[in-house]
DNA sequence: TCATAATGTGACGCTGCGTCAAATTATGGC
DNA sequence: GCCATAATTTGACGCAGCGTCACATTATGA
């Protein structure tokens, strides 16, 4: 028993070590150059050995991408904790999304290749499940806040309009800011003002087209948006994400 | 004089052979499914002659995701041609985009791999051009919306709030929603109503949150919605999108 | 009719994926 | 400590698909 949880430790500590390097890798040289043969390389295992722990490449990235998921998971519950209406932390759940995606441009591409038939096809059900299984917690996060709103009061549900409807709103348009802010340089049409301050923008025009009370006439969410970067910027430095070795700085 | 220009129809032609047999083949098989050599083989040439009029498979991409746009925006520009309220045709053109992705998810797939630095990387500049030209053109369409709005009153800007902005909103609402719909099968944790019920609620509640009027409240935009669809579907399926030839049904 | 230029071809080399038989290492009975 | 057996690790191998380029084919026009 203890012998086989022993194995276990090292099972698992050997699949961080191969995801934090794939991390470190994509971080560096993006998508294109995560190979396995690198993995195995720099891990100074062999190629088999990683195939032991992941399907194939798309198997790792859809466990970069939960991983990674997971991680803003812990950073906003912790957030989670301070005092102040439900939509103060909607917009701060929504932001942090974006800064997220700001640190690591590389890992955010992997978030909306995971979104891509053809990886999510080639992906083992267990990444799968475990991809969505940190998908659902984040979404439990943002339904938290509406419900919490429609019961003291600050937002109430339109005829036909759901709470998951609601939930998909922010979140759509913080996927799609970013994704066309990560295309910016292509896009020469548009005048980018830094993605931060846009998509807080739109994100106040959209709730209160919800009518979600404070509005941002009513309110200065500019303040909340402070602490919590600031929270937020201390933080995200600490540990290589999702790895409690610290092997790779 | 005249044969150069002959031949530069034929290349051109030959050109449009290689885009629609590549768009036929990613219908059928997913992007993942095109390979050069499929190409090469269904069009009875040679994979080197393929590689004369494309640098390579990301260039392919490229170029039929500017091509798809382009297709829209002729549509679009039919369309355009109705009276209506600038509010009720920005409605449209983020519903017409979500309708072609919802006709052609394949090809929607490469609308945002094409938005992907890696793809973007590797496809040669003139497509890159020709792409951002697409994006251009669909952007200028939208900021014609806004600004008529703005010049019979519909609309004020409010303080610190550009136009580009109010471009980007939407767009991103839309492409978000979309790319969160592909994936829904994935996400178990959201109830999906239908997509384009979704994304109708939602810009409106975003439009509304700009204050453009007439808000939802005051007229039915459905009806706009309604008219619009009709005439989209009637069109979508008479051509081979961007294809002059028709060579493949 | 033939020399020359333009165009088209597919065999080839390369990279990177995923496999599996063989080598290496760990385990546990004596 | 020794050996049989089981578990683990390895890297050579086969394969697919990309992109190239020397050669083959076709067009041009003198």
């Amino acid at each position: 028993m203890n012998t086989l949880t022993r194995k276990q430790r090292e099972l698992q500590q050997r699949e961080q070590l191969f995801l934090d390097t794939a991390r470190q890798v994509i971080r560096e040289h993006g998508v294109s150059g995560l190979t396995m043969e690198v993995i195995a390389e720099i891990t100074e295992y062999s190629k088999g050995t990683v195939y032991k722990h992941f399907t194939c490449k798309e198997d790792i990235m859809c466990a970069l991408c939960a991983d990674g998921i997971e991680y803003l998971l812990t950073l906003l519950n912790q957030m989670m904790n301070f005092e102040g209406r439900p939509r103060e932390k909607s917009v701060i759940i929504a932001l942090s999304y974006l800064l997220y995606a700001e640190r690591y441009p590389e890992e955010f591409d992997l978030i909306l290749a995971a979104r891509n038939t053809n990886i999510r096809q080639k992906a083992s059900p267990e990444r799968l499940e475990a991809s969505d299984n940190a998908d659902e917690r984040i979404t439990r996060l943002i339904k938290e806040q509406i419900r919490a709103a429609i019961k003291c009061g600050d937002l109430k549900l339109q005829e036909g309009v759901t709470v998951d409807q609601l939930c998909l709103g922010p979140w759509a348009l913080s996927l799609g800011m970013i994704a066309l802010y990560e295309a910016s340089d292509l896009i020469s049409s548009i005048e980018f003002s830094p993605m931060q301050e846009t998509l807080y923008q739109q994100l106040n025009f959209l709730l209160d087209g919800y009518q979600w009370h404070p509005l941002s006439a009513e309110f200065d969410y500019r303040k909340t948006i402070c602490n919590a970067t600031k929270l937020l910027e201390n933080n995200t430095d600490a540990p290589s994400i999702g790895s409690t070795l610290g092997i790779l700085k």
